[in-house]
DNA sequence: GGGATTTGGAACTGTTCGGTTCCTAATGTT
DNA sequence: AACATTAGGAACCGAACAGTTCCAAATCCC
């Protein structure tokens, strides 16, 4: 006995999750989402509370999705260790050839609201974590198995690294010879 | 025949610094930035233009500071390529343990308002260059000097999603593992 | 000492922000 | 048909924002 909701809750979060993606969480302002999310003021609010709540659930659409394929990609079996994590970075590279400059929206949140708010950090931690167990999974496949735990560490910081770099504007050839070096030295 | 400025230029662009270091470039405020240079509105407006304005002079002044300090340690010979590196990622793990968890002006500028400001992206890729440059002459002094331009990329790459990392609040233990393998496998 | 200029401070402008509160129309459920 | 709830707006609030202007007091240079 209730009248139902013209709009499906999970569309609205994808098109959040694009507007968050393209301007970032702190430029990305309320008319900005609700022109993208095509809502009204009232509709937002009582379906997500605010902007930040909002903005934790597209934090948790994005691992289920981007995250996920990620970490299946390394730890699916078939291809070598090597291979998976060439094939992580090489998404840096072929979303800039592709014109795509948003970077990754969970390393932009690990640089930005994640710096001030205990909630958005907790949520960017365990996303970052999956990653670093995707890594160490495929470094299991390679001939440094018995450094998997550090190396995925530090593979999580060229990854950060990497997106940030290309959301930045760096030229795609240096960011092409970053992913070469790494693929050449693992 | 006219009255000197009362404060030192140099001094209020340092001051600025720390306050754009401490909390962001879009999160710093006005205010913020009149306290901590304890300054009035008027005297910044003339002295600096605007927030923009002061914003580019302290990415000057963090490029002759502190993105010099690193480049001198990283081109300096007398240390092995390998150790010069490594003292430079070694900072990212020392400045958290003692509890300077602001990471690196230079790297957050990437991650923010470099993406929306051409200008600040330009004084940006600037100071990355330096990096590089500092990375490659490094990486001449060591058994990878064939690879040196590539590696060069690679290494500031890794540097930027450290500091990333470190402000967003990783555990420092999993920062130090990623230092551990960085010098274990370079 | 007198003219020029900076200072510290206040006041103000126009905009945008997040957030709230209405109201009416629409629409499923019982 | 009656009811309960949402949709879709509009209007509004208080706050904060960047930026500007004005002024009297201070102060240095000539």
């Amino acid at each position: 006995m209730a009248r139902p909701r013209t709009f499906d809750t999970d569309t609205a979060v994808a098109d959040a999750m694009d507007v968050f993606w393209a301007l970032g969480y702190g430029e990305a302002t309320l008319p900005d989402l609700l022109e993208g999310m095509n809502l009204t003021r009232g509709s937002l609010y009582k379906a997500f509370t605010d902007k930040k709540t909002l903005f934790l659930q597209v934090l948790e659409r994005y691992d289920q999705k981007e995250v996920a394929g990620a970490v299946e990609i390394l730890t699916t079996p078939g291809k070598s260790g090597r291979c998976r994590i060439a094939l992580t970075f090489n998404d840096i590279v072929t979303s800039v050839e592709g014109g795509d400059r948003r970077g990754c929206l969970l390393c932009s949140a690990a640089a930005g609201p994640a710096t001030f708010d205990p909630e958005i950090k907790t949520a960017v931690a365990r996303s970052m974590q999956r990653m670093q167990f995707g890594f160490r999974t495929a470094l299991q496949d390679t001939d440094k198995a018995a450094h998997a735990e550090d190396l995925s560490h530090f593979l999580v910081h060229q990854y950060v690294g990497g997106w940030i770099m290309a959301r930045s504007g760096a030229p795609l050839e240096t960011l092409r010879q970053a992913c070469a070096a790494m693929e050449r030295h693992f």
